[in-house]
DNA sequence: GTTGACCCTCACGCAGCGTCAGGCTTTACG
DNA sequence: CGTAAAGCCTGACGCTGCGTGAGGGTCAAC
């Protein structure tokens, strides 16, 4: 079974051990056998481990019990933009501080901080474990069916598009006009998008407390300067 | 200090037992003392962390001992690349199975299985950790003595006028030509970006090792169908 | 003198497994 | 039929980067 869909046997234990997903039967020796149904599930949870939700929330979600899988997914890819737009600051970040280096000879880790200070000073964390309260997904989910559909289209078609753009780019200096350009246009839709949660002030609160807590309290003191 | 700088006080123990942020004094009572070289050595250690190196990295960075702060900011760079192409593609997979759910009301988890697996099927462990033996260090350093310069730039320029692209494009639907078209682009210059590290076998084999296990593992047999 | 507000040092906890250790099974080969 | 290699089993500890107490000292103010 682990070789057959890619996984170590030790993650089928722990899989095993968390309810994930588990033998249907066992030989008498009690080796673990898996059937037909246990790779399919196996499959799905593999695909949602992979869509990035965390071991815990698939079980969930494949026992059923009324989750809203939809506007799980909705947050996913809400989480996933804001950490995909952070990464492209980093790259510029990093861009920004090899191009000084060349020039200079020196590190400037003035610029390189205040790069990345602006990327939120967060490190890599799953961005998606803060959003996952209960509460917070019925607010999602409430949300959703208060905007209007036509609003949602359009917001969802200028993701696309600029995405789309994103990934025709791969080869832009960061600090091209080019870049900018892009930056800016992911920063005006990210307000765009984030104008619909206004009637929701807990999942702003929540979305933003990270930004508030690790940016702002050492954004008033520039190292040195 | 902690306040300072917008880190948990455990944050700095934690620094503090590994050797990366010491207080240069201590009060009679045992309290931790910063001073100002503390504070710019805590402020380099956030952005190196920022960057994602892990700690120990960070350590062996900042206590000097040659190490080459170019090639890791380069190998990092690669690595974060990778890392939001990654993204990318699973935000269409998402994308494509929310529709998907839309039009027929039922979940086609074959749709996102190949959809997340095309993405590689590695959740979301750290990609810089495994580019960081010594030896592949090295590799990179060599590797990029001995590219011409102008090709450095050049695919230096193209990548940053993708990754501008990619901003800019943050709304357009997954399955949109035009984001088909940003994919291709990147996929386009990834392998341009490669094929310099043809003369590094060891390299690509190490970049390539988990699309190869995790992925073609899997490949061949679809679920069911 | 006492109350807070901080500081200290252990030390366990989490996610998601990797990686032995120590011990049965099963299979292949001679 | 014996044995060795390969594979399975069940613990149990390790790793990252801290969060979160427990239990106890310190410092300034009232």
């Amino acid at each position: 079974m682990a070789a057959r869909v890619g996984v170590s046997v030790r993650t089928l234990h722990h899989y095993d051990r968390l309810g994930l997903v588990q033998p249907s039967a066992r030989s008498e020796s009690g080796y673990r056998l898996y059937g037909e149904a246990d790779f399919l599930r196996l499959q799905q949870v593999l695909t949602l481990r992979c869509l990035g939700f965390p071991l815990r929330r698939i079980r969930d979600v494949l026992d059923g019990e009324d989750f809203d899988v939809s506007a799980s997914l909705c947050v996913q890819r809400f989480a996933l933009r804001e950490r995909i737009e952070e990464l492209l600051r980093i790259e510029s970040a990093i861009g920004d501080a090899l191009a000084a280096h060349e020039r200079g000879g020196t590190w400037d880790w003035n610029l390189v901080l205040t790069a990345a200070e602006a990327a939120g000073n967060r490190s890599g964390g799953d961005a998606m474990e803060k959003y996952y309260t209960p509460e917070q997904m019925a607010q999602f989910a409430e949300l959703r069916a208060e905007t209007p559909p036509e609003e949602i289209e359009a917001v969802e078609r200028e993701w696309s598009a600029l995405l789309a753009d994103v990934r025709a780019s791969r080869g832009l200096e960061p600090a091209s006009p080019e870049a900018k350009a892009l930056v800016a246009r992911w920063d005006a839709l990210q307000e765009r998008t984030m104008a619909h949660f206004a009637s929701k002030p807990g999942l702003v609160e929540a979305i933003g407390r990270n930004y508030e807590a690790g940016s702002f309290e050492g954004m008033d003191r520039a190292p040195q300067a």
